[in-house]
RNA sequence: CGGGGUGUAGCGCAGUCUGGUUAGCGCAUCGGUUUUGGGAACCGAGGGUCGGAGGUUCGAAUCCUCUCACCCCGACCA
């Protein structure tokens, strides 16, 4: 390909909703075009980087056993009622009709339409397993789209689902994707963690992500500084000890506490400490309200909780439910003296506590000297709090550290839920009806790509991974003019080409520096510098563009040159 | 959804408060001359429904009303 040739235009300016590097670097280098919020052209340059990180995800997959499809990414609603989540998923489900008044929805996944394709065909447990996965491009409706391709409302994504025979052969092929997406991140030269993971909308009880380490990623992780643990802040354990307090148990109290609502506001008010609080916060959970109660100066944690009660929805109570369930105006909530039975969840860092303080269910009252043991009988226990940084890991002695990441992947191990609620079963060995056991796989191709750019770039544009490079290399003659470099360039960008080397000619009629700009923007690999000045010497410059490294390679040399070098650099990334 | 902000040439912006000829600047584009190993210089040119609709006014990018789009923070969420 001549650089003439290929539709893009580096800038030196950008549109200033690009907030992080990756983001303005794919505008900057002439790759991607904005449509609409969250919707994007992805240009000649990306898509080149899009199909070879998908070729690497098909080359892994199938090595597996697992077999490609397409499916549409238009889905009617009657799927979406059978499994249930057309009530509950909410608006970034985005629905339709057709002209018919029939709904439909653009596909955010396929966990429905894989289930009842796969029912309509599935008799028997011989012929399971099934691993089935395709490239698409899915639409979940964000209320904030940002970073580009990072959270875009449309975007590419392979996702996979398997079926299985049963629990133990489920576990087979789920471990068998957390290998290959080790093996396709690691190919694509990323630094990234694997960690486990709330299930979320999609469900079910098991479920790994993989975190691309980065400083401007979204999530938040917590890692163990000594053993293998690492999670999603979301769903990040500690060592709970229990203590029991052996301070006396002091008469509970009720105490006026006019429009203190916040627990810093009481703890000002009564001159108390925030952890010496109950927190008391009223969910719906799965329809019903449920108080938690976790320490005062402490996060309640929604994913942990829908995940402790195994709901498909859960949110934060409105204050009409509140004043219902508690017979007092929203902040002042409590154990004791709730106005209607719900159930009651109580954080284990409160087990063993004594003479805490919590609302009182009574407008502009709490109760002092409050304490579990004595005063309410929680319905369960259990972990409800978001843990920090710093804490002790729950598998050794060591303490937990954050980092950011980019979420690139994700593996679930689903069970039953979507099989059972959609028939799709099979007739056993001992001739019995069973529901398939399923899990799914999910792995962002276009925000992997920015991943890549984000983790590999300098200040004057990308670095990509050889796996990635949209070209593996460039020929830059720099005199248009001189007849001996135009051809010298142009014979060896053939003998590239016939050597197996994906590389482009610099036709441009520019300045030198011009040529060497965009050549380090769009982050070839391989610069193969073609000058008159060392033409006269017999030689030819290369430079590598990760390490900046500049090499005088005699002219005949140049195309073993960079064959060696593309082998080491995809070696290094296996 | 709440709070804040922005829409003027492909991109980045000035002009709006205080209404007044042909609406400016930089980058990019086109032509010319000179240049030519790290984003060249000079001369010239093209390109605008000032986001849209309505209103006030002799006169609106500028004031008023409505509306749309986009961005940031938060809430929310695969």
């Amino acid at each position: 390909m001549k650089v003439s040739q290929i539709f893009f235009q580096t800038l030196k300016e950008v549109p200033k909703e690009a907030q992080i590097e990756s983001h303005r670097l794919l505008y900057r280098a002439g790759m991607i075009q904005k449509l609409a919020s969250g919707i994007y052209n992805y240009l000649p340059l990306v898509l080149r980087s899009v199909r070879k990180l998908e070729n690497i995800i098909r080359e892994e997959l199938n090595k597996r056993g697992c077999q490609e499809i397409l499916m549409p990414a238009v889905q009617p609603s009657d799927i979406w009622e059978e499994s249930g989540r057309w009530s509950y998923y909410g608006p970034e489900l985005l629905r339709f009709k057709d002209r018919k008044g029939s709904d439909f929805c653009l596909g955010p996944t396929h966990e429905e339409v894989i289930t009842d394709m796969v029912r309509k065909n599935l008799r028997s447990y011989k012929q399971l397993p099934y691993n089935l996965y395709q490239f698409q491009c899915k639409f979940r409706d964000e209320i904030r789209p940002r970073f580009g391709l990072m959270r875009a409302r449309e975007f590419i994504m392979k996702d996979g689902y398997s079926f299985d025979i049963n629990e133990e052969k489920a576990l087979d092929s789920y471990k068998s994707m957390y290998e290959a997406y080790i093996a396709i991140f690691k190919r694509c030269g990323l630094k990234f963690k694997p960690v486990d993971a709330a299930t979320g909308s999609i469900g079910g009880d098991k479920s790994h992500e993989f975190q691309v380490l980065a400083e401007s990623g979204e999530d938040v992780i917590l890692s163990c500084s000594k053993c293998e643990y690492a999670a999603n802040k979301e769903k990040a354990k500690t060592k709970i000890d229990f203590r029991q307090s052996d301070d006396e148990m002091e008469k509970m109290e009720e105490v006026h506490t006019p429009g203190k609502k916040a627990v810093e506001d009481v703890a000002e008010f009564l001159k108390k400490r925030p952890s010496d609080f109950i927190k008391s916060v009223i969910f719906v959970v799965d329809g019903k309200p449920a108080l938690i109660m976790v320490p005062g100066d402490r996060e309640v944690n929604e994913a942990k909780i829908q995940a402790f009660f195994k709901a498909d929805s859960i949110e934060l109570a409105d204050d009409a439910t509140i004043e219902e369930v508690t017979g007092a105006e929203t902040g002042f909530a409590g154990p004791v003296g709730l106005k209607k039975e719900i159930l009651i969840a109580l954080d284990h860092n409160l087990e063993g506590r004594r003479n805490l303080v919590s609302g009182a269910n009574k407008t502009d009252y709490h109760f002092i000297n409050i304490s579990p043991e004595r005063d309410f009988k929680p319905s369960v226990t259990g972990d409800f709090v978001v843990t920090r940084k710093g804490e002790r890991c729950p598998d050794c002695d060591g303490l937990l550290e954050e980092f950011r990441g980019i979420e690139v992947g994700q593996v679930f191990f689903l069970g039953t839920k979507y099989s059972e609620k959609m028939h799709c079963s099979f007739i056993d060995e001992n001739g019995q009806q069973s529901n398939a056991v399923m899990g799914c796989y999910g792995l962002g191709v276009g925000r992997t790509v920015q991943a890549a750019i984000e983790q590999n770039h300098d200040e004057y544009g990308i670095k990509w991974p050889m796996a990635l490079a949209p070209y593996e290399a460039i020929v830059l003659p720099l005199q248009m003019n001189k007849e001996e470099v135009v051809d010298v360039a142009e014979k060896i960008y053939k003998k590239l080409l016939n050597a197996g080397v994906e590389a482009v000619l610099d036709d441009r009629d520019e300045r030198a520096g011009f040529k060497f700009n965009d050549a380090d923007l769009v982050g070839y690999p391989v610069q193969v510098v073609i000058g008159a000045k060392s033409l006269e010497k017999g030689e030819i410059e290369v430079k590598i563009r990760k390490t900046g490294e500049k090499k005088a390679v005699p002219l005949n040399e140049v195309e073993d040159f960079v064959c060696r070098y593309k082998k080491e650099e995809m070696a290094i990334d296996h």
